[in-house]
DNA sequence: ATGAAAGCGCTAACAT
DNA sequence: ATGTTAGCGCTTTCAT
């Protein structure tokens, strides 16, 4: 016992407040939740203690009592990454704007932090879980749905579970990409996309598949790189992909991170985009505007997604009603810059 | 009352696995917390009980009791940018590898907000709070403190007040890359800065004045130009700078998100770095590496400064015993590349 | 070693 | 309108 038990300096209670204010703990809870009447003198007797106390409500006491903790729960890929960072930000606000508070925790795309985060959150008595769902871990959510806690998917779908999501049209999305390049003059298209089995990768290979046989061409495969899903994953398939046949005269980079790594290859490759090849990026960021040349992209609005399924959560917290059943769908925008233009 | 109250669907607790183990909740709590000993026989009893009925405790409950929540508190400027959402991930690691829960809540630098946010922490009864002070609410800081709540700044100090912090040195990153400039041979170094009287930006700009005055320069207030933190704001101030006299021969960003902008304005004023102009920037990025031309930077370790923050905070915690008062001041370093090379 | 009982701070019946 | 009481699920004396 060489440190003493150091507890916390006894905080003010309800106790206090009402012994205060000349009244009983239960007329403190009323004019705190407003729940009901309180006589106006007795009410502005509360209310000068609370404030000669400097009281505040232990919101661990009311969350076990009410069963409701006013908190909700983030689970994303990796906080790092702007396009999470900007989702949880459009969350953040409108939870906050709605006095609910949020418990962030991120994966790197591993499943069973996946499962320990949802966990977690859980035993945490959190309100909602909103989460960018890996695949996997369905019997966990169907567990947590039925525990009465209110789940949310962002950006990724969840398959054999009924789970509603807010996410963007990535088929569509990697097809206007791929059209744009192949209306500039591009013959060979490569994609560098990331081999996890995470639904947004996979639906955007598929956009560029059919955007390539929407143009009756066929597919070559040789041109197709997959691996990690990180920065050096992207350079190091396109330092692959460029010392092959046959050579792509453009690129698609299937997420920001593979395209900053597929950049410093070029780099340093000394090809220059695009006159040696074009170059397109599925999610669009402010920086990408000032590069040389400026990159065209995709933009995703991944602040409203935040919002969006925020409010939609919330909306079914409080109003005790199921959410919708169908994916909302976010519309994603092309913006055309320097980098998937050929000099002709 | 047309919504039944829907209440959660009842969960197990401790006194359900009580009984399926034939023996009593204190007993369960003990194999729980691993507090005392129990027979071998009735511990293993308790452990299928759990495994079967797939128990876990309520993380309110038991924090209501033990007055520890196993959670830590993040309060920063701004989620959505890079440097605070890499100090964010290194606090995140570490914590949840000490099994601990972050709740993060971003300011966007607004005092109120600041004050909300610590307010709702020691409500919510974290164990630890780790933040970015804006400077001002020293009061509730102190209030926080005597509560028994530990309390971590990092990235900024907070005067008046004995408050443990991990930051960089700003003043001689700042040096550093204003020195490297003179150097290089720049004669008109000019300086974009935000006006909010944060500690990180105020000293920032005394390197950027001790450099100049080292070298013995007059410094030239005319090619200070102050003005809000964001993006946009360093866009306008290097247009409003490019249009005055004197011009300057390079530019010294403040931090990251001026640097975006002025860059843009750059860009738009079809100035080319470092033909016309010089450019570096206090903080560096993964992309700072991809820009044409590459960008001269000075690297705070931000993941280690989570890091950091989050071992001493914890440390503090489990031990029960007092933090480092003095500041942990974490080294940054000179990334030269192409922004600041004067062509001869 | 283990069970009974108290209590963390709050809210919500239930009385009056 | 307001006070009394019970209890949310857990840990922790205190007995035994």
């Amino acid at each position: 016992m060489s440190h003493p038990s150091h507890p916390r300096r006894t905080p003010i209670t309800i106790r206090d407040v009402a012994r205060k204010a000349g009244t009983s703990p239960a007329t403190v809870s009323r004019v705190l939740t407003g729940s009901a009447n309180v006589r106006p003198e007795k009410r502005e007797a509360v209310l000068r203690a609370i404030e000669e106390l400097n009281y505040t409500p232990n919101l661990l006491a009311r969350g076990l009592k009410t069963q409701r903790t006013q908190t909700l729960g983030v689970i994303i890929n990796n906080i790092q990454d702007i396009f999470y960072s900007t989702v949880a930000k459009g969350i953040q606000d409108y939870a906050t704007r709605n006095g609910y508070l949020i418990i962030i925790a991120d994966t790197t795309d591993d499943l069973d932090r996946e499962r320990k985060m949802l966990q977690l959150m859980r035993d945490q008595s959190v309100d909602g879980i909103i989460f960018a769902p890996m695949g996997g871990n369905q019997d966990l959510v169907k567990e947590l749905q039925e525990e009465g806690i209110a789940l949310m998917a962002v950006d990724r779908t969840l398959e054999g579970i009924q789970l509603p999501t807010v996410l963007v049209d990535n088929r569509k999305g990697a097809e206007k990409l791929v059209d744009h390049l192949i209306k500039e003059g591009f013959q060979r298209i490569a994609l560098i996309n990331s081999h996890k089995p995470i639904t947004t990768y996979q639906e955007r290979e598929e956009g560029y598949r059919n955007a390539l046989r929407a143009a009756g061409w066929q597919i070559d495969e040789r041109l197709i790189m997959r691996g990690g899903p990180r920065m050096a994953d992207g350079r190091a398939m396109t330092i692959a992909l460029m010392k092959r046949h046959p050579l792509p005269d453009a690129i698609f980079a299937a997420s920001g991170s593979l395209a900053l790594g597929a950049l410093a290859a070029l780099r340093e490759l000394q090809l220059s985009v695009p006159d040696d090849i074009g170059f397109v990026v599925f999610d669009d960021f402010d920086y990408y505007r000032i590069f040389s040349p400026t990159l065209t992209a995709v933009r995703q609005p991944a602040y409203q997604i935040g919002q969006t399924a925020a409010a939609l959560l919330l909306g079914a917290i409080r109003e005790e009603k199921p959410l919708p059943p169908s994916p909302t769908i976010l519309p994603v925008e092309l913006m055309v810059r320097e980098s998937s233009q050929k000099r002709r």
